[in-house]
DNA sequence: ATAATCAATCGTAATATTGCAATATACAAT
DNA sequence: ATTGTATATTGCAATATTACGATTGATTAT
């Protein structure tokens, strides 16, 4: 069907697929990592540094703002992305609780 | 096109992206929740739990299992899963390296 | 051997994602 | 006002994902 059952699932389960997903693309990675990197806002560079064409380039910043990982402002002529602190928080705390599930090695499964 | 271009992007950053969707999905996260909470393996009783087909809930767990996120063996007359240990490592590793790009607040954007 | 049980696979329908050309919008400089 | 520059949006084609019924394969119990 191609459409995710999310009522079926916690909160927090669809939160934090959604993070995930947004984040689960090469072009959105290196994105964020260019973000976090330069440690300030980033201008416009996004374009020809990557190997994509405006448009998408534009499309997958539009997909990281609408799930609040970043958010972007009018600099003079261009727009400046940077980190949300808030969602980022929000980020590695849930991935922290999740990872935090795992116990270690069993003796299952051999 | 709906084709990913891996190609321009890094080994690392296409991997990191790879492991990010296979979970990012609610029902592989609940699954992976259920693995890791119980500390075993976990042999069928995934379907009945989270209300999804049985045809859903072994598509899910075939991709889980072909990224390497988990691992599963013959039980006499069920199959049982548990997380594999390797990739996890990996996953957590990289995880922690990517958010560790980013060094907090900063001034701009406001 | 037959039936029962569990999990994997196949086939298919509905929907989502990716990528880009073309176009539109917004603003600055002339 | 017009031109140039930067970003966003639209429309579309190709491909991927999600979900499940039906079927198949494998193992256990009778």
């Amino acid at each position: 069907m191609g459409l995710t059952k999310a009522d079926i699932f916690s909160k927090e389960q669809n939160r934090l697929a959604m993070l995930l997903k947004a984040m689960a693309h090469p072009a959105r990675i290196a994105i964020l990592q260019r973000i976090m990197i330069s440690n300030t806002c980033i201008c416009g560079d996004l374009v020809g540094e990557l190997g994509l064409a405006q448009a998408t380039i534009s499309q997958h910043l539009k997909e990281l703002k609408s799930i609040g990982l970043i958010k972007g402002s009018i600099k003079g002529t261009s727009v400046c992305y940077c980190i949300d602190p808030d969602t980022w928080k929000v980020l590695e705390s849930t991935l922290q609780d999740f990872l935090a599930n795992y116990k270690g090695e069993t003796i299952c499964c051999q």
